[in-house]
DNA sequence: GCTCCTTGGGTTTTT
DNA sequence: CCCAAGGAGC
C-alpha cells in the first residue's frame, strides 16, 4: 500500500534499528517534551504545528502517526503524510519502521504531493480524457514546449526568457485560473500568482502561449508536475464520488513544511480532508524561502481559518543549536518586518562558543579562509562531514570547491546538477519515452536525429506539415516518410532506422521482462554507445556513457526492487521523472557545500555561512529597484533563507563577508549585508586569522601530503 | 546538416 | 570574466 517502497530495500540493507535511532535524539533521550507530546496526544480535528528550527518536528509527526495507530486502532493504510522531497518521505519510512515496525510503516501512505498525485491520476485514469496512459513532463520538458510554441506561432522575439513565461503558466495553473480566465484578468494586477507583481509584457506572451501549452499538453497525453497536484484537486472537487471515496480511504492526513505549500497544494488538502479534518500540518513560517517558486506563506500563517477549530501547538525548545547560535538566529528573524507567528527558540544546549563574524577581503581569501578553518577543524578531531560550507548561489560555492580540492579536503555538492538532469541521460531516457508513450511528440522530436542520422529541420518540417495536414500523431508520420519524396534518402533511411529500432524495443519491453537489457541493447543499437564513447570520444565521452548506464543501472534495480507489482517501463519513466531514483548518496566522510536553499532539513557540528554582504544576501535581484518584480517581501525571504543557515549550525557558526567581489570582471566594493546589523553587542566576536596571508612552506608541504594521502585512498 | 562563433546574461530548484 | 544557447557560414 505504501507508495514509497523505496525505503524497504535499504532498510533490509541494515539502515536503522529503532534502539540506535532513540539513543541518538538529543532531545533527551526517548522523552518528548510537554509542546511535543500535546501535539502527538491531540485527537481528532485540525493541528498546526509550528515547528521552529530544530524543535524536533519530526520526531512529533512520527510519534503522532505511532500514537494514532498504536492508541487510536487507526488502521495504517488510512494515514497519508506527505512530505517535499522523495528523500524526506523515504526517511519518514525509515524512521517509522523504527517505531513500529517495517509491516505496518510499510502499510502507511508516505509520498511527496506529485507522486501522491500520480499514484492518484493513475487510479482514476477512467475518468480522464487521456485515458490510461500519460506521460510526466517535468520542467525541463515544459519548458521545452513553451520553446516549441513561442518557435511555432512566432511569438515573441529571441531575447524572450522562455523560463519566465513558463513560470507564468506554472503560477496560473497553481493558481487554477485557465487560458480563458487568464484572458479575462487581463490589467488585473493579481494576475500571475504573486502578489503584488506588476503585469508586464511577459504576462501578454504567456497569456498567448497558455492555450497551446495545455493542448499541447493534452495531445501528448501529458501532465506536467503541476497537473499532478492540480488535476485531483480539480477532479476531487468536481466529482463528488471520486471525493468521497477518497476521504473515506483517508482518516488522517499529515503534512510537512506546510509553510512550502502553494495554493494548489492547500486545495488537493482541503479537498483530500474529511468532515472530522483530522488533518495535522507542521512547519515553520520562518522558513518560508520558496515563495519565488508559487509557495504561499499564508496557507500557514492563515491555517486556521481554513480550518477553524484549528488546535494550535508551538514547538519551541531547540534541541539543535548553542545558545549563541539561536540567539544570533532570533536576533535576525526577530529583524522581519513581514507578518510571522511569533516564534522564539529556546536553548536546551549548552552556552557554547561566540558566533564568528568573519570579516574578509575578497571571495579567494574567503575561501582560503574556510579551507584553513577546516584542517584546523579537522586537527582538533572534527570529521568533515560534521562540516558544511553554505552560500546563496550555486558560484559561489565554484569558489571553495577549488580551495578545498587544493588544500585536499574532501568535500560533496548537495544539490547541484542531478544526473537524470544530463544531457545524455536526458536523451536515452527520451528513448523510452517514446517507446512507451507514442504521443510523447517531445521526445520523439527529441531523439529523431539524435545521434546524428540525417534527419534535419526541414525534414522535420516536412513531416509536421504532414502531421496537421491529416490529422494524425506525429509519430504516425515516421511510418509514411518513406513515401515521402521531398524527404532526401538519407532522412528517409534514418528514420527507418529508428523506427524500427523503437518498434523492436517496444515488443520486448511489453513482455515486462529483461526491461534493463532491452533499453540497453536499444541504447547501443541506435548508436547512444558508439556516438558518447567514440564519435565524441575521450574521458568525457566514455563518463557520458557512464551516465547513461546509470539509467540503466536504476531501471534494472526498479525492475527487481518491485517484485510485488508488476514492473512497467512506464511506472519507471514517471519514478525518474519525479526524481525518485536519484544517486546513491555517498555516505562517505566528505564536507558539505551546498546553496542555502537545499541546505533546509540538515544540520552540522559546524557551518561556514560565506557571502553574508549587500548584493548576495540579500541578492540583489531582489533589492534592485531596476529589477521587475522585486517586492518588498522577497527581501524578507532573504532573511529567511539567512535564518535557515544560521539554524543548520549545532556548535560552531561562521558568518563571512568580503570587502569586495568581482562583479562582471569588475572589482566592486560591497558592504556587509543589512541582516548583520545589530549582531555586533556581545551576539558575534569578530574573526581573523593571522595566516591570512602567503603559504609557508610548512603549510605547502602539508597540503602536498594531504593531496597525496587522498590520490592514494581513491 | 553540422561547426564554430558571436551574443547575451549571470539566484535560489523540488517535484 | 565565463558559460550557454542560437545563428551564420561551410
Amino acid at each position: 500500500m505504501a507508495l514509497e517502497r523505496g525505503h524497504r530495500g535499504e532498510r533490509r540493507s541494515g539502515a536503522h534499528p529503532g534502539a540506535a535511532s532513540r539513543a541518538r535524539t538529543r532531545s533527551g533521550g526517548v522523552r518528548l517534551n510537554a509542546a511535543q507530546r500535546v501535539a502527538v496526544a491531540h485527537g481528532q480535528g485540525p493541528l498546526l504545528v509550528l515547528a521552529g528550527a530544530g524543535s524536533g518536528k519530526t520526531r512529533v509527526i512520527t510519534h503522532r502517526i505511532a500514537r494514532l495507530i498504536e492508541q487510536d486502532g487507526v488502521r495504517p493504510e488510512s494515514i497519508l503524510a506527505v512530505s517535499f522531497t522523495n528523500k524526506a518521505a523515504a526517511e519518514m519510512g525509515h524512521r517509522m519502521a523504527a517505531l513500529v515496525g517495517a509491516e505496518i510503516a510499510d502499510r502507511l501512505w508516505l509520498s511527496t504531493f506529485h507522486s501522491f498525485g500520480v499514484r492518484f491520476l493513475n487510479e482514476e485514469a477512467k475518468s480522464l480524457r487521456r485515458g490510461g496512459r500519460f506521460v510526466v513532463f517535468d520542467q525541463g520538458d515544459s519548458i521545452g514546449l513553451v520553446r516549441d510554441i513561442l518557435r511555432r506561432e512566432g511569438i515573441g522575439d529571441r531575447s524572450l526568457d522562455v523560463v519566465a513565461v513558463q513560470s507564468r503558466i506554472s503560477l496560473w495553473k497553481n493558481r487554477f485560473v485557465d487560458p480563458a480566465s487568464a484572458h479575462a484578468d487581463e490589467g488585473d494586477s493579481e494576475s500571475p500568482g504573486q502578489g503584488d507583481a506588476i503585469p508586464d509584457e511577459y504576462d501578454a506572451v504567456a497569456r498567448e502561449v497558455y492555450p497551446f501549452y495545455e493542448a499541447g499538453l493534452a495531445a501528448m497525453r501529458a501532465f506536467d508536475f503541476d497537473d499532478l497536484v492540480v488535476q485531483p484537486a480539480r477532479i476531487l472537487r468536481e466529482r463528488k464520488r471520486v471525493r468521497e471515496s477518497w476521504r473515506q480511504r483517508f482518516r488522517h492526513l499529515l503534512i510537512d513544511e506546510f509553510q512550502d505549500t502553494n495554493h494548489a497544494q492547500l486545495e488537493l488538502v482541503r479537498m483530500l480532508a474529511n468532515d472530522l479534518g483530522n488533518v495535522c500540518v507542521v512547519g515553520d513560517d520562518d522558513q518560508s524561502i520558496y515563495g519565488w517558486r508559487g509557495a504561499d506563506v499564508g496557507n500557514i500563517l492563515d491555517f486556521e481559518r481554513h480550518f477553524p477549530g484549528t488546535k494550535v501547538v508551538k514547538l519551541e525548545d531547540n534541541y539543535r543549536s548553542h545558545a549563541p547560535i539561536l540567539a544570533v538566529a532570533n536576533r535576525v528573524i526577530a529583524g522581519s518586518r513581514q507578518r510571522r507567528h511569533p516564534k522564539t527558540l529556546r536553548a536546551t544546549r549548552g552556552p557554547g562558543e561566540a558566533v564568528r563574524l568573519c570579516p574578509v577581503e575578497d571571495p579567494t581569501a574567503e575561501a582560503k579562509l574556510v579551507a584553513r578553518e577546516i584542517r584546523d577543524l579537522e586537527k582538533a578531531g572534527h570529521k568533515p562531514a560534521d562540516v558544511a560550507v553554505l552560500y546563496r548561489s550555486n558560484l559561489q560555492g565554484r569558489l571553495i570547491e577549488e580551495e578545498l580540492r587544493a588544500h585536499g579536503i574532501p568535500y560533496r555538492l548537495y544539490g547541484g546538477t542531478q544526473i537524470f538532469d544530463r544531457k545524455e541521460v536526458k536523451d536515452a531516457a527520451a528513448y523510452l519515452r517514446s517507446v512507451v508513450y507514442s504521443h510523447d511528440e517531445l521526445s520523439l522530436r527529441r531523439i529523431l536525429n539524435y545521434p546524428p542520422r540525417g534527419v534535419g529541420d526541414t525534414t522535420v518540417d516536412r513531416l509536421e506539415q504532414l502531421a496537421t495536414a491529416r490529422g494524425i500523431p506525429f509519430a504516425r508520420t515516421l511510418a509514411l516518410a518513406d513515401g515521402m519524396a521531398d524527404i532526401p534518402a538519407q532522412a528517409r533511411r534514418g528514420l527507418a532506422a529508428l523506427r524500427q529500432a523503437l518498434e523492436a524495443a517496444r515488443k520486448r519491453f511489453r513482455a515486462g521482462t529483461g526491461l534493463a537489457l532491452a533499453a540497453r541493447d536499444l541504447f547501443t543499437q541506435v548508436g547512444i554507445e558508439r556516438d558518447l564513447v567514440e564519435t565524441q570520444g575521450g574521458p568525457s565521452g566514455a563518463r557520458r556513457w557512464q551516465n547513461v548506464c546509470f539509467l540503466i543501472g536504476a531501471l534494472e534495480r526498479y525492475e527487481r526492487s518491485e517484485v510485488a507489482d508488476k514492473p512497467s517501463l512506464g511506472a519507471f519513466l514517471q519514478r525518474i521523472t519525479m526524481r525518485f531514483d536519484e544517486e546513491e548518496e555517498e555516505s562517505r566522510n566528505r564536507v558539505t557545500l551546498s546553496t542555502l536553499h537545499a541546505a533546509k532539513g540538515l544540520e552540522f557540528d559546524v557551518v561556514f555561512l560565506i557571502g553574508c554582504v549587500e548584493g548576495i544576501l540579500p541578492h540583489s535581484r531582489t533589492t534592485d529597484p531596476k529589477v521587475t518584480e522585486a517586492a518588498p517581501t522577497d527581501v524578507e525571504e532573504e532573511r529567511r533563507l539567512l535564518y535557515v543557515g544560521i539554524t543548520r549550525a549545532r556548535e560552531r557558526l561562521y558568518l563571512t563577508h568580503a570587502r569586495q567581489r568581482s562583479f562582471r570582471g569588475r572589482t566592486t566594493p560591497v558592504t556587509p549585508s543589512r541582516f548583520l546589523d545589530g549582531l555586533t553587542d556581545g551576539l558575534v566576536e569578530q574573526y581573523t586569522r593571522d595566516d591570512d596571508a602567503p603559504m609557508e612552506t610548512a603549510e605547502v608541504a602539508d597540503m602536498a601530503a594531504a593531496l597525496l594521502a587522498r590520490l592514494n585512498g581513491e
